[in-house]
DNA sequence: TTGTAAGCGTTATCAT
DNA sequence: ATGATAACGCTTACAA
């Protein structure tokens, strides 16, 4: 026998299927020596109900699906960590799924789980806009999304978000404390939110402090992005007193070239990133970042889903804003102590 | 209609479902034109077939689970990329999952995937020895699975190891050539074999050069037992001239406390570390390390699970090796140029 | 408290 | 080339 099914257990205890099944499900009236019974013997032969038939009739799967871009920065996994940390608690599965940045393996992703009746879904995008529609038909379908991070905008879904433009703001604001001027923004991905609340945070904090802001360079999120853009600065000529880049990596990119060159940071530039990376503070200087609080962005995640699946039906999208810190290090100190 | 079923598209074309289902498997006599037809008016109604349905009856699910311990540091994750690739080329779905270190999530979430029907399983375990039998059982129960890196003894299943001792005798070897001696290894985790298979090699580096090895330290693989173990040797007294560690966290975490007490990498220490982890290169001073083939380890074990898949029934278990490189860097440089 | 039987959405066998 | 119909393993009215 391969598999033991349901029927083979009743036969065995000469009960029948439903009696096996409400032993199983103990909501439904049934004594509890036939149930002690049963469960004794299921565990004696090792049977374990079926999960595939159980979703195929009730549609459901006490499986919550998650689907980020990528596990390679350490951001999207401690993410994960704390979302998972919840679920598991209240008895889900997390199944997980990484995009790679492409927007055709994210709906891929999605519909698999989809398909596989999750419960629901925490997704962060790999990119915004394009994909409005979709995830708006989702959401018709009443299937509970939390997005975070990374958002569409337009959309009645619950959000858990970073406010990157208060955040860039501080971050810029430290840089001009610091006496600096003509500061350059390294800016992120198009197409996302996040890479224009980040701009605009950095224009704010000029405009509070009535100072006049640098260039703002398409850059990007990866190490080498950082790279190609601190060796165009340095062909050109250009290269700045101070920098304030989209995120870690591509800080850290660009710190590379400089140090290569011969600059020195801080001194000869000073830099701050975005995203607190595992190697911030690891990293020589140690470099400037603001962190965002990463597990509890999981959590809050998770327990905004749970909630949006026990209110099946009736359910207020939500968007709640997370704090975070900005950690100044040695990459951003300006150890001369006047106007650059 | 909430969700649109195969006899709902059957009844709209006045087909039977048999005709429907035979469209969407094209490898059944239908006729062209109404295959067309019927996949064409799927399309329309956003008919798509019920995976769950499918899986129930075919016992199949062209989804493939992957659990690993953690998604932290880049090694996994980086292992995940080349096995997803080649996975998503032959048109598999990959469900992740994390185990968090924890042999009691290990298990739910392969029972999880299993009681989904995943067509196979790409695993690295959390710990070793304890679980055999449960793995046992599932290769009893023709389940394909793949295990890499972390893996259990005596079971007939395909693996894709790294030469632990290999290259845990090569790294040693590196410092013993630079004139260290007194060597001290911090120690990974308990029960797991590539935990003794570092020790070996670093044991038979010294045998090989007739040297006499320092001490092996039990540590673990995180930055905080790095740490913790460094504090101890200078509490003690007992720093030594060069230190293999186990892998990168657990040296970053050790030289971070040897710094900080006023040590110099590598003139008064030499490190070198262990699993290439992004920090290697960009920490001050850079790390020694030996990297190993994450990308291709994935690969392979991905290709590894296909055959398996392929050749349900027959298959001889492999065990392939791949291989690595050490990666030289400041941690390890004898600037003196004398036996210390 | 327990049993009977319909049904969840497919595939696959057997007719036609 | 197509249609009927019995599975797949379970839950859940409804009946007993």
């Amino acid at each position: 026998m391969k598999h033991i099914t349901i029927k083979d257990l009743a036969k065995t205890l000469n009960v029948s299927i439903s009696t096996v099944s409400r032993a199983f499900n103990n909501k439904y009236d049934i004594k509890p020596e036939t149930r002690d019974l049963i469960l004794q013997k299921a565990e004696e032969l090792g049977y374990r109900p079926n999960p595939i038939a159980r979703k195929l009739i009730q549609q459901r799967s006490f499986n919550i699906g998650v689907v980020v871009p990528e596990f390679e920065n350490s951001f999207f996994p401690k993410v994960l960590m704390g979302a998972q940390e919840i679920l598991h608690d209240k008895g889900y599965q997390v199944l997980m799924m990484q995009s790679n940045y492409s927007w055709e393996i994210e709906k891929k992703n999605v519909e698999t789980l989809v398909d596989n009746k999750v419960d629901g879904l925490i997704i962060s995008l790999t990119s915004e806009n394009k994909n409005n529609s979709y995830y708006k038909s989702l959401i018709d379908q009443n299937i509970p999304i939390v997005f975070f991070n990374r958002t569409v905008d337009d959309i009645p879904a619950s959000q858990v978000l970073f406010d990157d433009f208060k955040w860039a703001l501080f971050a810029t604001e430290h840089l001009i404390m610091q006496g600096y001027q003509n500061i350059v923004h390294l800016k992120g991905s198009e197409n996302l939110n996040l890479t224009q609340n980040r701009v605009s945070g950095f224009q704010q904090a000029h405009r509070k402090h009535r100072v006049k802001p640098g260039k703002i360079i398409p850059c990007g999120f990866r190490t080498k992005d950082g790279e190609r853009v601190a060796q165009q600065l340095i062909d050109n000529n250009e290269v700045p007193r101070a920098i304030f880049a989209a995120n870690d990596s591509c800080a850290i990119g660009a710190m590379n070239i400089f140090k290569q060159s011969g600059y020195h940071i801080p001194n000869d530039i000073a830099m701050v990133g975005f995203t607190e990376s595992n190697l911030a503070k690891h990293i020589h200087p140690s470099l400037t970042s603001v962190e965002q609080p990463t597990k509890d962005i999981g959590q809050t995640a998770a327990n905004l889903l749970l909630e949006q699946i026990a209110n099946k039906g009736i359910f207020v999208p939500q968007t709640i804003f997370l704090n975070g810190r900005l950690n100044v290090r040695d990459s951003s100190i300006n150890h001369l102590q006047k106007n650059v």
